[in-house]
DNA sequence: TGTACATCAGTGAACGCGCGTTCACTGATGTAC
DNA sequence: TGTACATCAGTGAACGCGCGTTCACTGATGTAC
């Protein structure tokens, strides 16, 4: 027995599948057709109606959709983040993997990051400012526990997340060779600016020492 | 009088003007129309034809033009590269101003760079390419220059190049305090950058010396 | 359990609209003599 | 300089097409008694 609620759910969800699939094989959001989508997933184009108000509100379910999937990846990675001696290449490695595993939806968030649709680029901003708040007191946490002092963790985070976002993002239709390649460049990059904000840190804290003598 | 040759050359130029004019109000290029194009540039929409094959042709165009500007931009940083004491600031501030005046066109770079036609990925993705290649060559001389040493200038190249690039063009539609701020981010950003890398690579030093000894 | 009614996800026809592209054309500009 | 012809940027009509949205509908599922 299916009752109207699960069937309902289930055309919802064949709309979203629909939507990725169609999003991910050629077309941008604002370039997708209610009709397009309608078609892939096998229902009326009237249909769609029952479910979305219109195109804009299913790109803001696939927008919180991932940036749901970003939160939970980062909590994943607080979680374990005492397991490891590198923290930086395990993070680095487990975000690659989750990019990928997720490119459709992934790609999307990259793309109507810089979209046209002021709207979505808003939300989206809003919602990475969130995720680098997050990354901020995560990287406070572990600087705390490696007794390494930095000037500030939420720069730190900005600077990290801008990278492994949008080089991470353009490594997902790379074949396996070539994103293991740029996994390593990017754990270099990371433990670059981690390193380079301690020694600004240290930098400062003399400079500081010195006036005070 | 006007040769046929400069009325077409003006025609041309409208025609750009209109596109940019048009994808910075609303659009990305994928969402754009042959007709509202012609609209706004005030020809009829057969015109067209007789300057572009379609509109991709046009969008491949105005790539170009982007990426020359990027050129343009690293050379004139190159040339002044000696005359400051800080180089990075001077850059930062001087690319910021450079993506402001240019909005339209980083805009329309930054978008298709994650956006739907793959031809236009491949094309942009060719060019920051060869942007990163000339900018590790400014930081090698630039390191030389201050007895500096670093990892891998190519490396320090695409972490600055891809830092600068996003949180640039994201500071285009901001108000003059906000894009400051950016700018004193994004200075911190590249210094810290920076002194990693140099941290990294006195510390590979060291270790190497330790191995002979 | 059976009956009568309510709900509502999904539908197909129809609408007016803007789209890309073709075509034969116009008339100003360019060229050869 | 004048004439006859060639070139070609720009045009308006026309085409078939897919678009978003409306509407009244159907019929299975849900609910009240």
């Amino acid at each position: 027995m299916t009752t109207r609620a699960a069937q309902k759910q289930r055309t919802r969800e064949a709309i979203i599948a629909a939507a990725l699939r169609k999003l991910n094989e050629d077309k941008g959001l604002s370039s997708l057709s209610l009709r397009e989508v309608a078609k892939e997933a096998g229902i009326a184009p009237t249909s769609f109606y029952r479910h979305f108000k219109n195109l804009d509100a299913l790109g803001l379910e696939l927008i919180e959709t991932a940036t749901q999937k970003l939160h939970a990846l980062l909590k994943t990675a607080k979680q374990s983040h005492q397991k490891t001696d590198d923290i930086t290449q395990s993070l680095v490695g487990y975000c690659l993997d989750h990019f990928k595993e997720n490119g459709d939806l992934f790609r999307v968030l990259a793309r109507e990051a810089v979209g046209s649709s002021a709207e979505l680029r808003q939300a989206i901003k809003k919602e990475l400012a969130q995720i680098n708040k997050e990354l901020a007191h995560l990287i406070e946490l572990e600087s705390r526990l490696k007794h390494r002092n930095i000037t500030d963790a939420s720069m730190v985070a900005e600077a990290i997340s801008t990278i492994i976002f949008y080089i991470g993002v353009s490594t997902i239709d790379l074949p396996y060779a070539m994103r293991k390649d740029a996994e390593q460049r990017l754990i270099h990059h990371i433990k670059a600016i981690y390193n380079g904000a301690e020694v600004m840190a240290n930098r400062l804290h003399l400079e500081r020492q010195m006036m005070l003598s």
